[in-house]
Formats: C-alpha cells, structure tokens, sequence
DNA sequence: TCAGTAGTTCGATCGTCATCGTACTACGAT
DNA sequence: ATCGTAGTACGATGACGATCGAACTACTGA
C-alpha cells in the first residue's frame, strides 16, 4: 500500500488571491470541474483537456499549491480531490457560485 | 447633466473565466473590496492603491470589461459600482465566499 | 478663454505563465 | 531484471499582462 499525500497548503495558508488566480484559467477550471463532478476524486489522467501531460500535470500543480484540490498517489496513479470543505469554509458559497455557471 | 455609462458587458455576454481571471490580481481585489463597502459607487481616484494612476485605469478597466462592475461619468470624475446584482444572478455565492475572506 | 483637475490612451519594458518536447522517476506486471 | 505506463521536472519559447511615464481628452471654475 504506497499511497501518499503531495505537498499542499494547510487551510490557514490558502489565500483568496491565489485561489482566484488558479480558478481564472479555462484548462483549471475544467478541471475543477470534473473534481466537482467526482467528490471521490478523480484520476489526472481520465480528465478529458486540450493539452498534453506535461502542461496537465503544470495546471494540477498550481491548483494543488493555490489550495484547491488535493492529490494522493495511488500505484502509479494520482488521485485529486476537490478541497471543498476547506474552500466552504473560508469562501462560504464561492465554489458553488462558480459552478452553477452555464458555460 | 453629462452622465454616460462606459461600455460594459450584458448579463449574458459575462464569462465567467474573465471574472475569475479579473478578481485574481490583488490590486483589483482591493477595489472589489472597497466598492463592495460602498454600494452607491465609489470615484476611481479614492480608492488607495500602491499604483499610479494609468494602472489604476487600467485595472478598472478590466474589471469593467469583465463584467465585474460599472462605471459612469460624474462631470471629470468616474464613478464606479460593483455590478452585484448580475454577479449574484449569475454566480450565487461568489462575490459573498470572496468578500468574506479574511485577508 | 484659459488653467487646472480627473482620468484615459499609447508605447515600452519587464516579469510571469501557458505551452511544449524531452528526459526523468516511480510503480506494476511479466 | 526489464518493460510499459502514469506522471513529474526541466528548459525553452512565445504570449499575455502589470507597470510606468508621457501625451492626450474632457470637464469645471475663474
């Protein structure tokens, strides 16, 4: 059983201005939404982006490093999993707001 | 009576990748707040900011173009007001989660 | 009319970041 | 062991954007 939690801010150390930033990115929030979609979590790879692994793995990085999602090894795989409670609690409704846009 | 609203985005043509990118740069961040605060509208140059005045109107600007808030003439000053109505009708939650951060 | 004030626009600069290919690491299966 | 797969790390590149100063516009008041 090797399974192991990457590096990730605490939830007093996520700052609202490098959440937003991560969120403002159309790949990221792709992605986020997917994580939405699964509170399970999600293996990097099954998500569906126009780019290739290597700028995958850049955006699942910064959204890991801003607080937003969480990733644990799995074998070989990594699983990342939305940090809603985390983010519900300092950004009460934000998470929400953000995914029940149409687009 | 010379009053004019500067170009802004409908309702509908708001994205929300735009209001994201927009509210994830600190210095506009700081005039969300400070708008927020004051609901009738609040004149550009009043607002404090560690910038000079053309990066000022340059972020208001982006704010603006994004959807985030609207800004009307007032003689030679600008006044500008958070478009809360449409933000809270499209994304209910955000501008609430974001404003109720800490820092 | 003329000067002053509020704000924008333009052009330049510089830093950040999204992207890619390549090389690398880690794990599982044969 | 070694091969394949999943994913990361690195270095390069190109685009975007935050910043500034200077020139410009628009309005007010004397």
């Amino acid at each position: 059983m090797t399974s192991k939690v990457l590096p990730q801010p605490e939830r007093d150390e996520i700052r609202v201005d490098a959440v937003l930033q991560a969120l403002g990115e159309p790949v990221r929030l792709t992605i986020v939404r997917a994580l939405a979609e699964n509170p399970a979590g999600v293996c990097c790879g099954d998500i569906e982006l126009p780019v290739t692994a290597s700028t995958r793995a850049h955006h699942l990085k910064t959204l890991r490093e801003a607080g937003v999602l969480s990733t644990h090894t799995d074998g070989t795989r990594r699983i990342s999993i939305l940090r809603r409670e985390d983010l519900d609690a300092l950004y009460p409704g934000l998470l929400t707001g953000i995914l029940s846009a149409k687009q």
